[in-house]
DNA sequence: CAGCAACCGTTGATTACTGCAACGATTGCG
DNA sequence: CGCAATCGTTGCAGTAATCAACGGTTGCTG
């Protein structure tokens, strides 16, 4: 288990955390994985103004199925409220539109623009970074494995 | 790609999530995962009266190292002014006690009682059961694979 | 050994986010 | 037509994250 060679110098933090068995736990992993991941992807999204929640709104925006907010908030399991926020600034900077459905006036389907067609490509290419930064070093066929996992996980039994 | 004999019924939520490309970023999926995760392991943790944060606090507590509360709010990276409340509301049960440190009697050192150290027991199993639920269906090879990945994910570049 | 900067736990204020109820506008159904 | 349900929106309450400040304590330094 231990290799000779590299000498690991185990801070105290770490050594509690692995006496406390926590390390060995999926939820305070992925808890904690998601701080360092998010951060990662905060910094990437930064330069172009861009948060977690708006980018992903964004990037649905930017599909051929034309979403409402409604179906937008559950796709991206926000509160339909907290959408309001984000759409007004997505739309206040030209990268969306609110439509008025034809088929139901109530709703209103969102569209990107080509303006935020262009900034989410660009985006989503900062943000594909961060997979590498963070799995660089493990072999594909391993990555391909733990992103599956991932999948899973996030969209659990019905549903791939 | 696609089985001929299972036919998967993608609702449009899946197939504009697939569209877009979000189900192949590592941030989004991992913050959805740790919304699911994090679901199971509150349900687990109610019956003993936890949240997550106090039973990682708990745990720590639970090992030999008499952690201070700086090195505990450290380890779990939560503000050490959070970790007031929480202290306090497992003292308060009788499950934590704070200590002056001989050493520096600035720091309290945090040890769990024995009821603490048999409720945490208790929970850790039910905490443990959530992997089950999650990956259960993987095989074991390949879940060794995830949780390293998510350890290594957790834990960056210099420490594991 | 006196003094001073640094550190510990704690308190308090400020800010951000989530979830929930309620409202007008609109729809679909009986 | 009338009524329940739905959609986007607003506002509110509860919870957590962040930061400054304070008394008590330590350790360094002159």
């Amino acid at each position: 288990m231990i290799q000779e060679g590299q000498r690991e110098e185990l801070s105290t933090e770490t050594r509690s955390l692995r006496a406390s068995g926590l390390t060995d736990e999926i939820g305070f992993l992925i808890a904690r994985a998601k701080l360092v991941t998010l951060e990662l992807v905060d910094e990437q999204l930064e330069e172009f103004g861009l948060k977690r929640q708006s980018y992903a709104t964004l990037s649905l925006a930017c599909t051929e199925y034309g979403l409402t907010q409604r179906e937008l908030a559950a796709s991206l399991k926000v509160d339909p409220s907290r959408l309001v926020a984000i759409l007004d600034e997505l739309q206040g900077r030209n990268l969306v539109v609110r439509e008025v459905d034809p088929a139901d006036r109530r709703s209103r389907t969102i569209r990107a623009t080509d303006a935020g067609r262009q900034l989410c490509a660009q985006a989503a290419e900062s943000v594909r970074r961060v997979e590498e930064l963070l799995l660089g070093e493990i072999p594909a066929g391993e990555r391909a494995t733990i992103m599956g996992a991932l999948r899973r996980i996030a969209f659990p039994s019905p549903r791939p």
